[in-house]
DNA sequence: AATGAATGAGTATTCATTCAT
DNA sequence: AATGAATGAATACTCATTCAT
């Protein structure tokens, strides 16, 4: 009756793959731990061998998620040879890696929130991560010169819903049918809520978009 | 067992209010038809007399509650000069009205996202309503000359998504510990997305930003 | 909201007749008070006012039904020649009163039964008055010689048994497309259980079939 | 609070047996899986790990119980010597049957009606076999010439119509004392009614009714 | 006679979790 | 590591019945 597992990865692999695919299609609560394990090829005994607790599994899931992710942008800040050029990369590298993974994002975008003030906190993190990360290259740029000073915790949040918003409703309608399609309006729109202007960053920079040298 | 009811409202406005208590609280999945009728002082026989289910009740509140919402924010924008004033101005008012009803911001951004394609689907219109009211102004102003030419849809959906997470962040973790204090900041910010320095547009209309009749 | 009556027909015979219908339909557990009510064009509290309980209503709705079926069986006897004669006049009667009204008989023979002992044996005196009106015409066939002694009760229970389980059929499966069609035989089969043969019946008495030019 | 398990058959049979018990005792309705479980010595969770629902475990449990009388029924049809002794003999063995095993024939002939459509047409098919099954025999009789020509498949229904309406009366009411106590008379009703006499029956083969005591 | 809002005990079903093997 | 039968508290929903008007 159990699925022969498809390939040699782990037990613990395959539930949190499965996991991803069954909160991506119904959500946090809609996903039964049943049919987890089922797209898992692994039983539910199995499953509680490796966590403690559904909640847990899910958080494991959100952490790795989230990792890999951050590890990506950070990945894509490198080399970049001003502040501003690496919050705009990183930018990019976001909306790239959504377009290209939807389960991931409807996991971490969608599913997860709205499940009572303890599951909500524990997701914060990741929110709060980014808009940290964001913060830090704009205080640098304020530090340059590069931008005005301002409130940048503030901006910073609010690229960080500005982006999630643009993420969701194409997650919900299909809208914009490629994400790809509208980032560089994103980014202008959000280089200029700091009080840049995208063309010229470019133009003092002409060298610097990242892995241009393709 | 049962409570007397307290006042003369009616059952049916009870158990929204009620609702809207405990789906703040403890989220949608979390709120339980049967704590949410104890706390309004009725039966679920009452519950299921006025409403088909559960889900059908907490659509009728979320209607509600965006009607109130949309309502005061149509207000606020009446005898404002320009199209810049009247959506910084709907800005003002989202803030404000979410800063003094907590619970009815937890339930319209938090509560109710997450459960299920369907359920997701049925909220979106809300995001889109105050996303196209916003666009609207955002082309007037365009047409006028206010603001240069852009994708306003996209920075329409990029302004909300910034205020929800603003918002978003102060129900989680109470930072800023007054939403108040950060709604200038964040028009600034706003506006600047678009081209606009909100000095200038306090000065051109020194008198504007009440509800001032002229 | 309510249906305005149809015609000036009493509440009270309005709601047997909805009740009626919707047993028929779906059975006596699963016709709800609400539902024959909203048919009759009536409330709750108007049914209430009426009968004391659900249970007592159909117990009402049966013996009406009974009485007008025995009431019309009863009228059929008159005027036939010999015992047997009014017996088989009897099967006719019945037989034709239940292709008739299909949903009398969906009531009294298919949706009455298996819902604790309490209900079934209030609906048992209806099979039994039927089995004891037969049994009457057999014992007195018995007396004249025109069939021979034998354990009558017992053959008229099962003749209500027969024609009960052929009804059934018909109402379940659609066959015999007409009732009317099986009637012959099974009169035959039936005088037949008791030493008898329906040819020879008609035979003796050449005048008796009450409808007999046909 | 949950029965240690009285002896070592599977929980799935123990659900099956108390179910059998608590229908005959409160009809289909009335028996709550609740009530079920308890007296099966099993949980709630137990009943729905083992069937998808109430109604599917009914349909296992009549399914069971119908299999077990026909294989006791086709047993006694061994052996005997012509077809109208091989219908007798199913008769028989019907009646021995259901007065030993009360409970079986309050399952079957009395709990499970009315309820519907779609359940009713579910159990038809038991009382169908058992009619196709005398039909094989009656044509058989008539092909052979030990009754004449007829209409064997309503002969049929009628069977299995008066032998179901004596025994409900005996579960109902519970006469006559011992179901047994009728079966000679009710034989030679029925076989009188395809125009055989019992006592010719026998007579012409006076060693086949295995038990032949007569 | 009639209304319809209100009641609350009762129902089937779900699901994360446990545990003997 | 893994299995899957077993658990039982929790859930949304139904329905005959009551009652103030």
């Amino acid at each position: 009756m159990s699925r022969t597992p498809t390939n040699d990865t782990t037990t613990y692999d395959r539930i949190l793959e499965a996991a991803t695919e069954v909160i991506a299609q119904q959500g946090y609560s809609g996903a039964g731990v049943q049919e987890i394990v089922e797209r898992a090829g692994a039983s539910k005994g199995s499953f509680y061998f490796h966590f403690p607790s559904k909640e847990k599994m899910v958080e494991a899931l959100v952490v790795r998620m989230s990792e890999k992710l951050v590890a990506k942008v950070q990945d894509s800040l490198e080399g970049q040879p001003t502040p501003l050029h690496r919050v705009a990369a990183s930018v990019d590298t976001l909306m790239e890696t959504f377009a290209r993974q939807r389960t991931v994002a409807q996991v971490l975008l969608l599913s997860i929130i709205g499940h009572g003030r303890a599951t909500d906190k524990r997701f914060l993190p990741i929110r709060e991560g980014f808009s940290q990360l964001i913060q830090q290259e704009l205080d640098a740029a304020a530090d340059t010169g590069q931008i005005p000073a301002q409130d940048t915790a503030l901006v910073a949040q609010m690229w960080v819903g500005a982006i999630h918003e643009v993420i969701l409703r194409w997650l919900l309608t299909g809208k914009p049918s490629s994400l790809a399609s509208v980032t560089p309006s994103l980014k202008a729109a959000l280089l200029r809520s700091v009080g840049v202007d995208l063309a010229t960053l470019d133009l003092h920079h002409p060298s610097a978009t990242g892995r241009r040298l393709a």
